[in-house]
DNA sequence: GCTGAAACCTTCGGGAA
DNA sequence: TTCCCGAAGGTTTCAGC
């Protein structure tokens, strides 16, 4: 695939019209980000140079952006996933910025939202077992105040994927 | 970064032992699949032959799957995301099998997972807007019989990552 | 816009240290 | 193991349509 080299997404706010070549590129890149400029080509009937310009104008519209390596979570030994549902009491600034840090900085949590509704958060939370859940967990609690958590194991994932429906 | 050429993925249940080496390469690929071998090598401490095998390795053994791209959901348009609790009274084979496919045929489910507790399944679905998570809720219990539906409205990605802490 | 081709890098594998 | 080299094949640019 095209390299990335170091340029910065500028408006992400994208004005950038897609059409449907672009929305075919992107679904292959999805698809596979490692393949060949002249592989996705030919999977979109252009040619080599064309798709080239697209990708690039649409990573430097922000639409486009890192390409990752998905590892297979179990092989690795990280056979627990917990989403976890946080409310709080709390609705000041301060501890807002407090518990965004606190999400962001632990490895473990993979995703995180704040929520309409009761519960405040919602995070996705992969570990190795148990045990290292309930070392996240109290992590968590020491570092911000929350007034309520329920965890939910999940037993089996049956769908994961990153890709939109472009 | 260094292609996929269609090896298959044997055991996935590797007993291939990971030592501190292939530990950063994970992470570097994690963290940007689309450097070069020669960038991957130097930042983790090594030369290009050497991490090419390993990289061969890990995929060979399924730990390294496949290379994709992260696209900015928003500037495409995707601006709502639900996190769906489903409850069922029904827990026959012929149900999950239902479930199953219903969950992986529909493009705006990037998640599902299976519960313990008193939530059977957590669904992770991403669409244009509110109108056509309703059209997805109708469309989902007119195919499979659920007996209890929650949906959590995201109102901020605090954050996402696909990375695990290797 | 697209095409084709030239220039330049990278990958991948062999052979030698 | 690692390093070095070279063929093969990839990416990026550019002139011409």
């Amino acid at each position: 695939m095209v390299e990335s080299p170091s340029r910065k997404p500028e408006t992400a706010q994208s004005l950038v019209r897609l059409d449907d070549v672009d929305r075919r590129i992107l679904r292959e890149l999805q698809r596979d980000a490692g393949q060949s400029l002249e592989e996705i080509a030919r999977a979109v009937g252009s040619s080599k140079t064309p798709v080239w310009n697209r990708i690039r104008k649409m990573r430097d519209a922000g639409i486009v952006g890192k390409q990752t390596v998905i590892l297979d979570a179990e092989a690795l030994g990280f056979e627990a996933c917990f989403f976890v549902l946080v409310r709080t009491s709390e609705h000041e600034a301060a501890w807002q910025a407090d518990f965004l840090e606190a999400v962001r900085e632990r490895p473990e949590v993979q995703e995180a939202h704040r929520l309409a509704g009761d519960i405040d958060y919602i995070l996705k939370v992969r570990v190795k077992n148990a045990r290292a859940y309930d070392a996240f967990y109290q992590a968590l609690i020491s570092q911000v105040k929350v007034h309520n958590v329920t965890a939910l194991l999940s037993m089996e994932e049956i769908k994961a994927t990153t890709a939109l429906p472009v």
